[in-house]
DNA sequence: TCTTGACCCTGTAGCGACTACAGGGTCCTA
DNA sequence: TAGGACCCTGTAGTCGCTACAGGGTCAAGA
């Protein structure tokens, strides 16, 4: 017998046990058969799938994406295209996330290069976190129209 | 008169309306003076304090931290040395996204690369995204203790 | 047998940082 | 005087969990 309570999946699948609850309520993991005493009991598949949403999940698609890889695993006959879709989606996502993170990093590495270790009045670092502002004023000034 | 309203201030900033309300709301913006029609009206340093704080979100510090920036940059008389660690700790944050966004990227690609473009049940992909959890299961069963 | 404590149950509220309404009021121009 | 662009407050929703509160169940030890 390969029954699991909720804290068994939760540790095999390094899952906290609100969230295997959290999946069930919004039904990417089917609700399991429950015992005499009302504890829910998890088979084998319960264990395939919720590894497959970890796995997903870790991999940063969103719990719609993660929907959507499911509904299509379980669609054997039909060609994986749409499945590499979704990943060649997600990837570009992800690479323009370290784009950003980089350029963000050039620019905290930059700010603080700039501090010499005065006195804040004189801090370069909240002088280049401080944007200048008076050059967009004009064109915002009556731009009611 | 450097009077701007809720909308022209947001336009200048390149802010929702919203989000200034729940700035003010949170503490972060100063409520400003109210016209005789209860209108918000802002000043130049509302424009000042809000290009910073968005500046400071955008190179993504929490709202925490901008609430801490703005604390030490109103005490001009102290060494910028805190100010320096904040901005320090969040480069180190900054550093460990992009290396788990670089990990999560090889993978994707190596995910990518083993489909050939044939069914979803023989689909790599579909496969590379199920991890294995025979391994872990003894170690997990009776292990109340 | 009783008690302890680890485990489980449901339901609701909170997190961060906004965003999106609903249902009104104000102001300016034609 | 009418229209529409703008503003107001307040509340609820977003995402993906996480953390209670207030109970019930189960197995092992005294």
């Amino acid at each position: 017998m390969d029954a699991l309570t909720i804290g068994q999946l939760g540790r095999a699948t390094d899952t906290k046990i609100e969230t295997i609850r959290y999946y069930e309520k919004i039904g990417l993991l089917p609700a399991p058969r429950r015992t005499a005493g009302n504890y829910r009991s998890y088979a084998a598949e319960h264990l395939q799938r919720l590894g497959f949403i970890r796995r997903t999940r870790d991999l940063g698609f969103t719990i719609e994406q993660v929907r959507e890889l499911l509904k299509l695993a379980a669609h054997g006959e039909k060609p994986c295209e749409e499945v590499d879709q979704l990943v060649v989606r997600h990837l570009e996502v992800t690479e323009r996330k370290i784009a950003a993170l980089t350029r963000l990093r050039r620019e905290l590495r930059e700010t603080l290069d700039s501090c010499q270790g005065g006195r804040i009045a004189e801090c370069r670092v909240i002088q280049a976190l401080s944007p200048p502002t008076a050059a967009r004023k004009k064109r915002v000034l009556g731009s009611r129209t």
